[in-house]
DNA sequence: GGCTTTATTGCAAATGATTTGCATTAAGGA
DNA sequence: TCCTTAATGCAAATCATTTGCAATAAAGCC
């Protein structure tokens, strides 16, 4: 069974209805390799169903959400939008790299992170429910490009994507 | 020197000037154990100057982000604003818990991390320059109530901190 | 198939934290 | 004290996200 017919399940045992509208965006979504904003989300699902409104993405994407079936989370150096996590659902504990310069956002495992939040109950107890962990730095390929013609003075792709 | 003083200087060196409005919220930041938000910080520092502008506050907090004296985060599961730490410039390389129930944060080293950070360079290659990790759960206070009394069914100060 | 209930949609307007333009004020060096 | 220009206060703009509401359409039942 696949990823849109366990949630179509998931959602119908909620009372919930199961609408071309929100087909559409989890079969959009079961395509993402990325980390998409509900913009993007919507762009690609709208090439397929020109009169998809904008709210539908946001309220699907929220009620995923709700389900545990997509994450959400923002990064730092970009303005402030939710960038959402269909990868959740099949990989519950990985956390993210983010490259400075090509914005590239590269997924991790991170089984010693236990060690950390045994470290932090042991000193001041209580529990810890969730933990989010996120990387900034340079990617490979970009420390390479660094390393070889010297630091670049801006990011092309930082402008295109930010405009303000 | 004091930390104002120190930041005074700092930003004297950068050919800025030092008002009045920047020293009162210097002054506020100084003064505060926790992570306040901008309005926060504007609603502290008014009591002495009733004629501050909130503007102000932020152009302030903006600018001694850049210099690194204040650091700035969002806290999952409250609304999307920005939270202030001052603590960043004495204690750089802290993390936070925060607690689901009371909210309260806590602010925690974690010497660990290297051996995350390294793994990740091994596998992936690239740099790390900068690393974000909050856990959440239940402060140990909050553990014990719930403990004692059973669950809550909705957590009284949310409310009354994010009214919509 | 029709009928009924009510969850969901599209649309436009609202929200709310944060930023910005601009005229006015005031640091701080000469 | 004067001059330059950085900084302020104020109001308006931004912009991602949410919300109210009338219209639409799932899905259970006959
Ligand atoms: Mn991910
Ligand atoms: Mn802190
Ligand atoms: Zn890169
Ligand atoms: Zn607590």
């Amino acid at each position: 069974m696949d990823w849109v017919t366990q949630v179509t399940e998931r959602l119908r045992a909620t009372g919930g209805r199961m609408t071309a509208q929100r087909r559409l965006i989890l079969e959009t979504l079961a395509q993402c390799t990325d980390h998409p904003t509900a913009e993007e989300i919507y762009q690609r699902a709208r090439q397929r169903a020109p009169d998809l409104n904008l709210s539908t993405v946001y309220r699907t994407l929220r009620w995923l959400e709700e389900l545990g079936v997509v994450g959400s989370q923002r990064f730092e150096g970009e303005r402030p939008q939710d960038r959402f996590d269909p990868a959740i659902s099949a990989n519950p504990d990985h956390h993210h790299f983010r490259c400075r310069l090509c914005n590239a956002i590269i997924e991790f495992p991170a089984p010693l992170l236990d060690l950390l939040k045994r470290d932090f109950i042991a000193q001041y107890g209580g529990t810890i429910e969730s933990a989010s962990l996120t990387f900034y730095g340079l990617c490979q390929s970009c420390l390479q490009k660094v390393e070889a013609y010297g630091p670049l003075s801006f990011n092309p792709d930082a402008i295109l994507n930010h405009p303000r």
